[in-house]
DNA sequence: ATAGGGTTAG
């Protein structure tokens, strides 16, 4: 690369071509470098700097460094600065920004680094610029030193360096770092308060999320723009919030934001984590153009639904249209296949995406295939697979906790006992192995294994919080924690909850592998929400497992099924006199997904 | 020369 710089460097320097007198000037130079976008004018204009003696000229220096970074040729832009007699604030700016537009904000914290070490000082561009570096490999260390500094130059009232600042400490998850700084700034714009909403977002905090957005509104200090909207749609998602969702919905459609990729995949994935994904289908068709993360909202939110078929449907339409798919996506399609019991076409995909698509599997993948093999009862295949594959601890924790969950869903001691070993050995999911292995015990009836397994627990102090499962109707939060049937009429409901279960079973659900469906469902119909809070209940009972990230199926040709309302009627009663809670803000920390439900003791 | 948004396995 740098010999046929050099070499376009000195053809362009010994041509003799008639070029415009203007040309030679410093002002006209810097012109043409701020509106060139080719690598060959670039060379071009280089040249004429060089000639022109420009090249000891500071400023000169810093526009051809910014154009190579905007052209992408960082090397280039190293060299150049590298030759600098003087570099200044600017030019080690630009190729911090340069190496992070490239991707390697390690790089560039290494060059402020160094730097620190002149006697160049920082300025508010400089500070925002190494701030975005540590909220991108979420160093929150760095960050804090960096933050230590922006204080001590003096910085401390920028509006840019202070977003970043707030985006940096939400990015690390820490968000009280973040809302310090927020409540410190003298003025805010839409980018700090989306950057505070985002930062509570990202970090399980829905519900603050929602509580800003609308403070917000209410001061009607601007408009939401397509920034805000996606995150407050983000936030809704991960509450399972349908009515904000639905809000948000139509702010985007009166602001005419709905066209925005970003915000549209938004809505796909919201819809579908509210149990809609008739409306997320509906948003994504109207998407005219769309890239692989709406596709892959799409394709997740079907597998989810246990409509595998048509999670591949669709990735045959995005390959069709020649739209790349990424790891993502295959994570989508693997678990599509892993909830739909498609695993010769699970493994088809896994055996193909590196020579198709050019995509490495990797322990998310594998993860999924180990689930695959595992619901369908194929433990050793899963097990043999699960030790092939070398993982740092947290990705293990996920992969030996699948196994240790499949083995029990076929009640096979043996795998569990060796994925719990390898989780008790890493220090992860220690009470989640400990819980899990005493219950494959029971159900396999080695009762005294499980007993001693409990012993343990107590006598070392591990202790597992209860699993909870929770549902969102209007204002209130109905929370179930699992295992607590100590309710009124709980054994009335508990019979009647067995026979739905006897009638699903009989219209095609499987333990473990289809999310299938109680109701059909339009609007948002009574039947819906009771719908819903059956499901939750049932959970809540232990009486149907539902692994995480199945939503059940609404299914038509049960609506009229009488048996079925009368159960829907009394959970509803129930629900409605016992599982209010009123202060949602306790549950913040379960906020991570609109259904989940941990193993309980 | 600077700040903010969407998809991820259990």
């Amino acid at each position: 690369m740098e010999k046929s710089l050099t070499r376009n460097l000195l053809s362009n320097l010994f041509s003799r071509q008639n070029k415009p007198s203007c040309f030679h000037t410093k002002a006209c130079l810097i012109q043409q470098l701020q509106e060139c976008n080719r690598f060959i004018s670039l060379t071009s204009v280089h040249s004429e700097i060089l000639k022109s003696g420009f090249l000891s000229d500071t400023f000169a220096v810093n526009n051809l460094i910014n154009c190579y970074i905007r052209l992408q040729k960082t090397l280039d832009a190293r060299h150049l600065f590298d030759e600098m007699p003087q570099p200044n604030v600017v030019s080690y700016t630009s190729l911090i920004a340069g190496y992070i537009n490239m991707g390697q904000p390690q790089t560039s914290l290494w060059l402020f680094q160094k730097m620190l070490g002149t006697s160049v000082i920082p300025n508010e561009f400089t500070f925002a610029t190494v701030i975005k570096a540590c909220s991108m490999i979420a160093d929150l260390v760095t960050g804090k030193k960096i933050h230590a500094l922006v204080e001590a130059v003096g910085f401390q009232c920028n509006l840019v360096v202070c977003s970043s600042l707030v985006d940096m400490y939400g990015k690390c998850n820490d968000v009280d770092g973040a809302r310090r700084v927020y409540d410190l700034m003298g003025c805010k714009n839409v980018v700090s308060w989306t950057s505070m909403i985002v930062a509570y977002a990202q970090n399980a905090q829905g519900h603050e999320a929602l509580k800003l957005f609308r403070e917000f509104n209410y001061l009607l200090k601007d408009r939401p723009n397509q920034f805000m909207l996606a995150s407050v749609i983000n936030a809704c998602a991960s509450l399972g919030r349908l009515v904000s969702g639905k809000v948000a919905h139509g702010a985007v459609i009166r602001s005419g934001h709905d066209s925005n990729d970003v915000v549209a995949s938004a809505l796909v994935d919201m819809y579908a984590k509210c149990g809609c994904i008739s409306y997320s289908d509906k948003v994504f068709r109207r998407i005219s153009n769309p890239s692989v993360i709406p596709y892959t909202s799409m394709i997740v939110g079907a597998a989810k639904y246990g409509l595998g078929r048509f999670s591949l449907e669709l990735f045959k339409e995005m390959i069709e249209r020649r739209i790349e798919p990424n790891d993502v996506t295959f994570v989508g399609i693997l678990h599509a296949c892993s909830h739909s019991g498609l695993v010769n076409e699970g493994l088809e995909h896994l055996n193909s995406m590196y020579w198709k698509y050019g995509i490495v599997p990797d322990a998310k993948h594998h993860t999924c295939v180990v689930d695959m093999l595992g619901r369908t009862g194929r433990l050793d295949e899963a097990y043999h697979l699960a030790k092939s594959i070398q993982v740092d601890p947290n990705a293990g924790a996920l992969l030996w906790g699948t196994l240790l969950s499949a083995s029990r869903l076929h009640g096979r001691v043996d795998i569990a006992v060796e994925a719990s070993k390898k989780l008790i050995e890493s220090n992860q999911q220690v009470a989640n192995a400990y819980v899990t292995l005493s219950n494959t015990y029971a159900l396999a009836g080695e009762w005294e294994s499980a007993h001693n397994l409990r012993s343990e627990m107590k006598r070392s102090g591990v202790s597992k919080e209860p699993g909870c499962s929770w549902i969102e109707i209007k204002d209130k939060t109905y929370m179930f924690y699992a295992g607590n049937a100590s309710l009124e009429r709980g054994s009335e409901v508990l019979s009647l909850l067995r026979e739905l279960e006897r009638k699903m079973k009989e219209k095609g659900y499987v333990r473990g592998q289809t999310g299938l469906a109680f109701i059909e469902v339009e609007e948002e119909t009574e039947e819906q929400i009771v719908g819903l809070h059956s499901e939750r209940l049932a959970l809540a009972f232990g009486l149907i497992s539902i692994p995480k990230g199945i939503t059940i199926r609404i299914m038509k040709n049960l609506r009229m099924c009488k048996d079925c309302h009368d159960v829907f009627k009394l959970i509803s009663e129930i629900v409605e006199r016992d599982f209010v809670v009123r202060d949602i803000n306790r549950f913040h920390h379960f906020s991570n997904g609109s259904c989940s439900c941990r193993d309980f003791w």
